[in-house]
DNA sequence: GTGAAAGCGCTAACAG
DNA sequence: CTGTTAGCGCTTTCAC
């Protein structure tokens, strides 16, 4: 085992093969007018020393560094479930993938995407996919592509699913069941998803004639801590809801798990509808009843219309939204 | 919307301020020395133009960054599930995280890890966690943690789960359900956990007396694809087995489908278990019954322990092995 | 065919 | 208090 040591530079590989910099770093993009045999021994010593290029002077250097960035506030089921559809995007295509999140609440740190695209782009990565951006307002030198923004006719191309008809399916099916009082866990009110969700909830109570109660409407921000607490809310008062609509999973599990410590049952007590259906939904207990977001074909998609914007190729759509479906599980039951 | 421009550098700043590059970084990074009035007009001049340092250049000349690197082949159920618990320890942290990934096949690509590491280290990341690597043989200035290794006992810190306990629960509940030809598909070669579940099933078969056929053992690779002609070629044969333990989820769900292609119910005619419990494994049909590996944790201890090792403070254990436990669901049933 | 030198964006010494 | 200079690791002219 060896000391650690520093990391090797392009000048430690020159010295051992006896050339210049310059040399060492034609061999290692391949350029015309070095001699066979100074290949060999550069080469050779390259790998004897297990030299790579440094990805950040590269990048510094060059413009292009065939490395895509996803930029994400943090790593949760949605955006992990992403991730694997970027993946499935990348393969084979020739490009790298970096994801960048920052170690923080969402609520604490608006205009990140701002923040880490300047920190990025023009160096490091060719282009960025945004999860779930807010401030999309500033147009960057390398493309951009947004996952459920802010507004669905921002300036940047983006991949959303069908918000207005999964919150319709969720609702009615509620509806369906005979539910009267229907409470909902809202997302953050920065996001287009969230309104819709939302929006859709009040038209659909309305068409169904049934009085609304705006103390059954609460904030979730597609946050556990935050939802816990506004179930809690709702679930501990004197007339509760017979049904609790969340605009996500996250805030779905967490109203189960309130549910749970309260003492009822769902969904002979209580019926509960997420969105999103995150592997986590199925897992629960009870199983959760949800609207499918095809989340991982929403990263593919961004990803290979991203991979098109980089390489100049023509874009079809900009702006694709895909289907939502009502999955319908053990969470809800007839009132 | 403006035009796509260039990045705005420190240079853009220094010009629009009428100072030096070198008044602005002061500024930037809070250095004494530097009026009042000079520090408000700087500032003002970076809100406006919307300036942020670039990454790369300023990670090039500092050695510190505050950035941990997670270091992973591909971003499959396993290392996506590993990200969650990641990000649960950076958060608060300070740290922020940046996970890169190659977008190849694992097998394509050995020696992946060192080829980022000695990418990254020493300039970006801060340390980095190396997710299933098997090549750890150098040792490099930055801090490193690896999570379910090559070999147990590497240079490097590790993090891993109980894989002998596991796979003996695994073996023994199927020798309990009064299977006698029971198949294995088993993972990487090169990796420890794969050898060490493999061992297991061989010797709990032999402790039971089931006398060994080795046609019975085939590699799944921890691939979908690799699984899934192995499963097969395991079950279109004459004299299939009753029952299959799968090194992984990953070959587990795929050996549920070659079932369900061939005609053959689960688990009524196989009985089929993983290891790993992803989420994905509760959510195929039937549910599958498998090892429980807490991998958020290990994620988050990987990344502690990671952080610990950058600022430098004792780290108790080095070595961590966290409990692995059965988890029957609907795949197996008595022969 | 090879190397010296400039420069990518930034920070740290040091002069002024 | 402010600017000049050097240099992080790399690539790319452009002389030699």
């Amino acid at each position: 085992m060896q000391q650690p040591r520093a990391r090797i530079t392009i000048r430690d590989v020159a010295q051992h093969a006896g050339v210049s910099v310059a040399t060492v770093s034609k061999v290692l993009n391949q350029r015309y007018g070095v001699a066979a045999d100074t290949t060999a021994r550069v080469q050779a010593v390259i790998s004897e020393l297990g030299y790579e290029a440094s990805l950040v002077a590269q990048s510094l250097r060059n413009h292009r560094t065939n490395v895509i960035g996803i930029l994400v506030a943090d790593l949760e089921p949605f955006s992990a479930e992403l991730l694997k559809g970027a993946a499935d995007a990348i393969r084979g295509s020739g490009f790298e993938l970096v994801v960048y999140s920052a170690g923080g609440r969402p609520g604490d740190m608006v205009g990140w995407e701002r923040r880490y695209l300047s920190r990025l782009s023009g160096t490091l990565v060719d282009g960025a996919v945004l999860v779930t951006p807010t401030v999309v307002d500033v147009r960057y030198g390398a493309p951009v592509v947004a996952v459920d923004p802010h507004t669905g006719s921002s300036g940047f191309p983006t991949v959303d699913a069908d918000n207005l008809s999964g919150a319709r399916l969720a609702t009615e099916h509620l509806l369906g069941l005979g539910h009267r009082r229907i409470a909902m866990l809202t997302g953050r009110a920065d996001l287009e998803s969230a309104k819709q969700r939302e929006q859709v909830y009040r038209e659909a109570l309305a068409a169904a004639g049934v009085p609304f109660d705006e103390s059954l409407v609460r904030v979730g921000g597609y946050d556990a801590e935050l939802s816990t607490r506004a179930a809690h809310e709702l679930l501990s008062g004197p007339e509760r809801p017979t049904a609790v609509f969340a605009a996500n999973d996250v805030s779905a599990i967490a109203t189960l798990k309130v549910a749970l410590s309260l003492g009822l049952r769902v969904p002979e007590d209580l019926s509960v509808v997420g969105f999103d259906n995150i592997p986590e939904s199925a897992l629960c207990t009870p199983p959760l009843t949800t609207v499918n977001q095809p989340i991982r074909t929403m990263g593919e998609r961004a990803v290979e219309m991203l991979i098109r914007l980089i390489r100049e190729q023509p874009v079809e759509r900009t702006h694709l939204t895909l289907a939502t479906e009502l999955v319908v599980r053990g969470s809800t039951a007839p009132v």
